[in-house]
DNA sequence: TTGCATATACGAAAACAATCGTATATGTTT
DNA sequence: AAACATATACGATTGTTTTCGTATATGCAA
């Protein structure tokens, strides 16, 4: 089971996850707001996206509902996957670091972080 | 400027950023130690690089030169903003605390993280 | 029931990426 | 100088992704 979504799949994706359940209608709509594409390319798309697995469509009314299959942690773990060993030489450490220093981090964001990782702390 | 290397721009601009300076030979030999392909095939997508300002190069000596243009820094930066957007709803946390789960990252590199992230704590 | 708005299906074009064959130039060796 | 190894140039093919036009089905309102 081969799991890469494309650049457009994934921003579809996007919507689905956010919206949990949604119809071709829904995705389209949200997409137009930051780009413009036709209705018929997304259900295409989304068409595509079901014939590869990547969502699972319930057909019962005529407007379609789709949902997704591949999770959003999927997702990321497979592009982390990607820039680690394409960008990053393997190192999640680098990649991490450069993630904080380039990303400025909330406040909020670096306090969650290392309260993450204090569960890496040896108990002592 | 539009920088986005494709994948494989991007496994020839590991190897370039690896030796710093290299020919298309160089590369071509790198990069059939992991997949083959022709060496024409990888002149010519070092050729396509050049036309899109990835790469420089010498071409004073019948064999040419390159070097890159686009830093190995630059590249994370657009990588990481890319996956930020479309599977981490911008959340640098949710990335960092998804790569250091699922990529185990090693005694080491937890240290170097806690280390970096002290600078981000308030004197005290 | 006719007409209209709105769905899906699907083929095909357009755009982009990757691969390769062939032509040709340039050094090197004999 | 001729033969050979090795370089670049570049057009053409192939493959993949994205886009869109058109056909057709379905529900609803007049």
């Amino acid at each position: 089971m081969e799991l890469k979504p494309t650049e457009s799949e994934l921003e579809i994706l996007q919507v689905i996850w956010k919206m949990g359940q949604c119809t071709v209608r829904d995705v389209h709509e949200e997409l137009t707001k930051t780009k413009d594409a036709g209705y018929t390319t997304t259900l295409k798309l989304m068409q595509i996206m079901h014939d590869k697995g990547l969502v699972e469509r319930d057909t019962t009314s005529k407007t379609h509902l789709y949902k997704a299959i591949i999770s959003r942690e999927q997702a990321q773990n497979t592009a982390l996957d990607k820039i680690l060993d394409t960008v990053f030489k393997g190192s999640t450490a680098d990649l991490v670091i450069q993630a904080l220093g380039q990303h400025r981090a909330s406040k909020d964001e670096i306090d969650a972080i290392k309260n993450y990782l204090q569960q890496f702390d040896p108990k002592k």
